[in-house]
DNA sequence: CTATTAGACGAACGGTGTTCGTCACGAACA
DNA sequence: TGTTCGTGACGAACACCGTTCGTCTAATAG
């Protein structure tokens, strides 16, 4: 009846203790859940317990299944890198395919802006960061490269993209913290506080900054990246026998 | 009396309070502690109430000087910038002089090894970042390069003197979390770690990794840095008028 | 069936950056 | 001289963090 249901219970009633769900955690889980949280909130969003909130529960169960932060951070960039589609090799357009994978590489990264930040922190050794250096590694080789200097060349070419991926994500960041959701919003406004600061300096301490300050905000960060990324690939070609 | 020393205080006497230390804080000294602290115990170990414990007080002390650590670290940061020699333009040598710049530059974020973890994260705004940038600009202008490549050219030299220096600033971390005090011996360790992984890598999947381990863990950081620089500079001559 | 193992997870630890409110002091004013 | 105001100094507390330890339970192995 309706009115049973509004009287609280009698003290003398045992109430039945509802059985403790028991849930399956898992690695992929948690890595799934981790990625989707750092792309919609992130990465400054992503702690244990915004983990665990995920599945109803607290950060302690986790552990089970990750040895700590630094190491979940690990999976879930490889999981990233996993996006990242590569081609058969085709030696006689090195640098064609080497221009393509840094763009797509990047692309990946961008994608997964926050994610960038974890990059740098990371030794390759996940199953998709190795894909990725297998191929560029040996790309260059099979190209005519010598393995040392194919090494020095991807090691390079990848502190590159992973570098400007990761200022990126930081642009992200402050972009997420400042409010704002289009990145063109956020650019015009970051540029024109640069802009009115440089042409504010002293001329006669920076003649060139205070003069040129239209081309030093002229460019965004994809052509800022494209234009790097052609200094290198010219640079390695360089070096091609 | 010995005796009267002994006695507690009658509760009708009143304490007298000890006049409380009235410390004069100033940023200058709050920046120079957090160098020294960052220097010798790692920026891991840079927390407000670490660089508070400085001067015997709390952390809420600090806060009267900086508006928060973000700005800590960026006044940080540009301390140490401040110790990059810049020589006299010569446009005639630009080459030789962007690459002593850019190996000054690295040389002393090395020696600051954890503040370049700082360094991507800051938009250049300190007084010494900016004379760095005229510098480079003023340069590379000077030398006949459009202001617009010229921007652009001084921007991804940037990205790459500091990404790199940041990550050496993750390998000292990893070093210091080790117990390592000797850079030789943590890179033998390191790399020695990642041979053994490389070498036991699947060669029908990782056949270029598995069989030229040797190439991929020849050269040490230093090496690296000086490759890829000279990778950029020779883009950025073959754009040189 | 029993014993063992591994996963699940709550409580608590030691830490972080920061805010809020209070106090003390110096400068300025009447 | 007394008072007011502004600023620096700083303690208490907040909201959060990553992680460990110990307990319980379910699944598995013998």
């Amino acid at each position: 009846m309706a009115d049973s249901q509004d009287l609280p219970s009698p003290p003398w009633r045992k109430s039945r203790k509802p059985a403790p769900i028991r849930r399956q955690l898992s690695q992929d889980l948690i890595v799934e859940a981790g990625l989707r949280i750092a792309d919609t909130e992130g990465l400054d969003a992503l702690s244990m317990r915004r983990i665990a909130q995920e599945f109803d529960t607290g950060p302690a169960s986790l552990y089970a299944h990750v040895a700590n932060k630094e190491e979940l951070l690990e999976l879930i960039y490889d999981r990233v890198l996993g996006e990242i589609k590569l081609p058969e090799r085709e030696p006689s357009r090195w640098k064609d395919q080497l221009r393509a994978y840094a763009r797509e590489a990047h692309r990946v990264l961008t994608t997964h802006s926050d994610v960038a930040r974890v990059a740098l922190a990371t030794i390759p050794s996940g199953e998709n960061s190795l894909r990725a250096g297998e191929f560029v590694f040996g790309l260059l080789i099979e190209a005519g490269m010598s393995p040392r200097e194919a090494s020095l060349s991807m090691d390079r070419l990848s502190l590159y993209i992973v570098g400007d991926a990761y200022e990126g994500s930081l642009h992200h960041a402050r972009m997420r913290a400042a409010g704002l959701d289009d990145p063109r919003e956020y650019f015009e406004s970051f540029v024109g506080q640069i802009a009115s600061y440089y042409r504010a300096l002293p001329s006669s301490r920076f003649p060139h900054i205070s003069r040129f300050v239209d081309d030093l905000i002229a460019d965004d960060g994809e052509d800022r990246f494209r234009y790097g990324l052609e200094l290198i690939l010219d640079g390695i070609e360089a070096r091609m026998p």
